[in-house]
DNA sequence: GCCAACGTTGGC
DNA sequence: GCCAACGTTGGC
């Protein structure tokens, strides 16, 4: 490999997170073909780094949020590109949006599929590692669903994931 | 239930 | 285009 090569890219990291209540780690686990598409996502900043800048095979740190226990809970995949998303045209759906156009739909979403579920990486440890200290995530009120990491945040998360569970 | 952060809305 | 008010997210 050739990392300075102009087709080379850089390999991405993203951190999506997930409220268990509606799809959790083990939902993601019992689905078909382990794969969700991750419908909802109302917030322009994240359908833009779906749209642009997501590829097929990118690395998912899975988190559970608005829990008892948030945290990392498994390790997932980008499994598609954008596509439109359903859910928007739906007036039964909690995600309708009745200003989006069907000729020109404002919101997308990708599939993710499940690579594998860890034990539970909760926010007290994260915040432990030093390497972790920009974590988008770990950041008081950011709200983004949908956040990148960095190849270095990456490994720092599946060292962390290989230590002793507190 | 509190509060910080931040996106969206709407009056001007 | 400014900006105050409001709503939502989400940890604690």
């Amino acid at each position: 490999m050739n990392n300075d090569h102009a087709t080379t890219e850089a390999p991405r990291h993203w951190l999506m997170k997930s409220e268990p209540a509606e799809c959790s780690i083990d939902t993601l686990a019992a689905l078909p073909r382990q794969t969700v598409p991750w419908t909802g996502v109302r917030n322009y900043q994240a359908r833009n780094f779906m749209r642009d800048a997501m590829r097929i095979g990118d690395g998912v740190l899975f988190y559970h949020s608005s829990c008892p226990e948030p945290g990392i809970a498994g390790l997932a995949q980008v499994a598609s590109a954008a596509y439109v998303d359903a859910t928007q045209f739906d007036p039964t759906s909690p995600y309708f949006d009745a200003k989006s156009k069907a000729d020109a739909p404002r919101w997308l979403h990708v599939d993710v599929t499940l690579v594998r579920k860890t034990r539970l990486l909760g926010l007290a440890e994260m915040r432990e590692r030093p390497e972790l200290a920009d974590l988008l995530v770990l950041k008081p009120g950011n709200r983004l669903s949908i956040t990148p990491v960095t190849a270095a945040q990456w490994q720092a998360v599946l060292a962390a994931l290989d230590g002793p569970m507190r």
